[in-house]
DNA sequence: GATGAATGAGCGTTCATTCAT
DNA sequence: GATGAATGAACGCTCATTCAT
């Protein structure tokens, strides 16, 4: 069926549409501070039509999130895997990591300011997505980290731990990013990151 | 006066009490869903009476915040202050930062609900000082790195640079540690950062 | 033209199929707890088309109201002008009611439940419709009992007042069926509906 | 405790006020098209205050037609229960009732809009309490009826009937009584009820 | 004619703040 | 000072009705 096809086709623009302002309204003014006006004033909709795409505030909120943060870590791992090299394929999570947050400040900035209140059904869905994809996005880091010691390329330190602390300074070093108003392009922090986490900071005796 | 001094301090005392538990409270709702009159009950105060101990809800909640944080930062540098040796010195800087999270776990999680609403002079002024609070801290460790490369402890590598990730791997062990529910004492993963953080973890020629 | 008739004979089923849904929805929910949604997709149609047949949601209702009811006062008087003898008739007036509510449980609840509600013009119109249908029947009532007093069968009691209390004992003994869980058939009370209304609860001497 | 005393009297005095404001709107309005805003308005109290004496719209509603039919039913028993003879006990059950119909007849008009809609808890609680509550005086009436028929004064039917059908017709005076513009008093109807209820309305043989 | 997505006025409810007692 | 009842603006959500397709 064309008409159904069609019909699909510009529900999901919509839809898009509608998740692209809320991402940038609620970025900027967090969840409770937004109103339902507000966001279909800025999609062009009405508030009733809202309710045909979302069932509500929370669900538009928390879809919007959940589904930007599983192309975030699907980008990445796709670019970490087009990789062959250990060490590209930690500078490539690193890439692609910051290249996100740089073109997606706004939505990033979410996570500074949380709110993933556990109070309501869909909060802690939300909150429990969010840990979720956290979690498996170590294990893919742990994955990365045991080939390379494997391969001899890396300590043979305990994996997870490795995958936390790189995946640590990253974010950390993104959300100091996001906080400090000087704008260099994150991508200049790769090569330190990389060359911390590999080398370590102590001097050794040469 | 005597009358006027006693005055003061049950001024504070009362004051302690309601923060200390709109810091329990706000740590386990988030700012939009707590009332002041559950703050109110809890504390053992009227509604009215908490408006003489604080402009209003917004009030309440950045004084908390901004006194327990700088109840933080400055417990962590007397105890790195206490200390000699830099290698001593970035243990004792994690050290205390990791028993004041386990300490004040609920308080933390304040951080990973965020809620830093830019809307109101005061949640502004609020997020203001807690980057500014955050530099200072970052200046602390900056200044631990300058004397370790000094000392010829450590790598001549961009001092800023060196103290964000550390205090990055800090941070995101600690967010890790409040996430998961496996509830270890944080203080174990302490020599694994030292240890990684010092001497990185790509396997050298030996 | 055929044609015409045609579709003239299929707007009136389609009319009826739209009437029939609503009755048995409005019944179960009343007025307000429905929505056009709800009986569109009963009925088959879309929300759209209700509106081809219906000016709105209240001259549905009140459409379907009257028309229902008109065919219950119609339906007991041809029962009622169908006996020749007075206490045949009192029965029949008795008997087609309670067949009636039987058949139509659902509908009859509607007056259970009221929601004549003046508002609106048309349930103002609604409500004058339904107490000018009632005051009609009554009077057919008094007329029976009149020409029940003519041939002497009959008290000259005031007419009018024993055709309310008559009609008065049917409607009451309906609700209270209706009200009541237990099932047997209404018919069951015609009897002593009868006896009572002809003969009196007194004890009379011997 | 004075205080707390003159707190609650004047507490029960504006809920009383509340109760007396929402019975005359509800009564002239019905539920569904009264505003809390309106009752608000016409009880002389904010929105917000409607809701330290009452839990919601609902709350408010089912409270005032509950407390209120509970005033009915009791003043009626305790007027009956004043008498001795039968007869009497009769005439002041269809007295009372009335009277009551007559200085409440707003009130009463919500019954015979009806809006008992079992779709909320709340309604569904009211609509069963209206029915035990009706069921509780049938009893009444029944024994009533019973001690008529020991007495010898009324003839051995079955009382529950006996009861049900007088009922009914106390119920349909009064209905028709408000539904009708003429403005006699209901009380002109007791006689008549009492003379068709205890004699019947068929001649006979002298 | 048939459809159902779009509209937006309108409602019940919440809660920070005030102020009379 | 201490109280907590009173306030009312503001919000999320619903649904009868319209109208472009």
């Amino acid at each position: 069926m064309e008409r159904s096809e069609r019909k699909e086709r510009e529900f999901n623009t919509r839809r898009a549409d509608i998740l692209e302002q809320a991402e940038r309204i609620f970025a900027t003014k967090g969840f409770y501070n937004v109103t339902m006006a507000e966001i279909a004033g800025a999609s062009g909709f009405s508030i009733g039509s809202l309710y045909q795409f979302f069932e509500g505030k929370e669900n538009l909120y928390t879809t919007m999130v959940g589904e930007k943060l599983d192309l975030m870590y699907a980008g990445i791992r796709e670019e970490v895997n087009a990789t062959k090299d250990i060490t590209d394929k930690i500078a490539a999570l690193i890439d692609a990591h910051f290249r996100f947050v740089e073109k997606n400040t706004d939505f990033c900035r979410i996570f500074l300011r949380g709110e993933n209140d556990a109070l309501s059904e869909m909060m802690t869905a939300l909150r429990r997505k969010l840990i979720d994809d956290y979690l498996q996005h170590i294990t893919f880091i742990e994955n990365l980290m045991k080939s390379g010691i494997k391969k001899g390329f890396l300590r043979p330190l305990v994996p997870r731990e490795m995958a936390g602390l790189l995946f640590g300074v990253i974010r950390s070093t993104a959300i100091d990013w996001m906080l400090l108003p000087k704008k260099e392009s994150l991508n200049l922090k790769k090569e330190r990151i990389m060359e911390i986490f590999l080398e370590g900071v102590k001097k050794h005796a040469q």
